[in-house]
DNA sequence: CAGATCACCTGCTTGC
DNA sequence: TGCAAGCAGGTGATCT
């Protein structure tokens, strides 16, 4: 990969769901953070620096303490990231609604899955279904119209408010320039176990969906 | 084919 | 204090 990608300049820096692509002269770079990497420009080199990408101006380098990341190079974006579903942002209701619709799985387990949307992720998930009042194992497919739509309307408006907020840093994410996230000032279950419901009262409750960790209200979400 | 389960890793917290 | 177990922003392979 060094010997194909030295000497390109980088023609652009895209994001796809959670996949930061950066595009070359002749190729395109994809690269996943998976659960604790890093991409930071002019950071000294650490115990879990796997790559080192020296530019004309600075040091890009990727770090990544669990390794669950990955760079890969070629002609485009890899086939099986490219064949992901739509980006949350940009999907029609309609869309949203027949996608969902057509999964069995327990609705956080659809929001998950890359290939019905791209890009949600396990805090955003919890986030979009506490504010939409849907209970996190409830089938897709068994959506009313209604809470389809508040659904859709509370994913959109989660992710833009995080994204608004930098992300969010639970443990240790930090963005490009080394700063925190704030928007886990602003969860309202992921990681509130046992603290009152902000809006009944009664605790967060915490289960396992899709062998995840899951926040959800078990008065409020149904 | 969809859905469930496990595997991949390190590091931090919790409980005995 | 020490140590084992449990848990963490996510995929991807392999089962049923």
């Amino acid at each position: 990969m060094a010997a194909a990608i030295t000497g390109q300049k980088i023609r652009g820096i895209d994001r796809y769901g959670k996949f930061i692509t950066i595009r070359l002269e002749r190729g395109v770079l994809t690269v996943h953070l998976g659960m604790t990497g890093r991409l930071q420009l002019d950071a000294p080199p650490a115990k879990w620096t796997h790559a080192i990408l020296t530019l004309d101006r600075g040091v890009l380098t990727y770090e990544d303490a669990r390794q669950f990341g990955r760079i890969e190079y070629g002609p485009g974006i890899p086939e099986r990231v490219a064949k992901l579903g739509p980006e949350p942002l940009e999907i029609t209701l309609d869309e949203f609604s027949r996608r969902l619709k057509a999964r069995h799985a327990p609705v956080k387990a659809a929001l998950l899955n890359q290939a019905v949307v791209r890009g949600v992720g396990n805090i955003y998930a919890d986030e979009a279904l506490f504010r939409a009042g849907i209970h996190p194992k409830r089938r897709a497919s068994s959506l009313s119209r209604d809470r389809m739509e508040r659904l859709y309307r509370s994913m959109r408006e989660v992710l833009a408010e995080a994204i608004e907020s930098r992300g969010s840093s639970v443990s240790d994410y930090v963005d490009g320039q080394g700063r925190k996230g704030g928007f886990q000032m602003l969860h309202r279950v992921y990681g509130r176990t046992g603290e009152p419901c902000a809006s009944c009262g009664a605790p967060v409750r915490k289960t396992t969906v899709a062998q995840r960790g899951t926040h959800y209200c078990g008065k409020c979400q149904k």
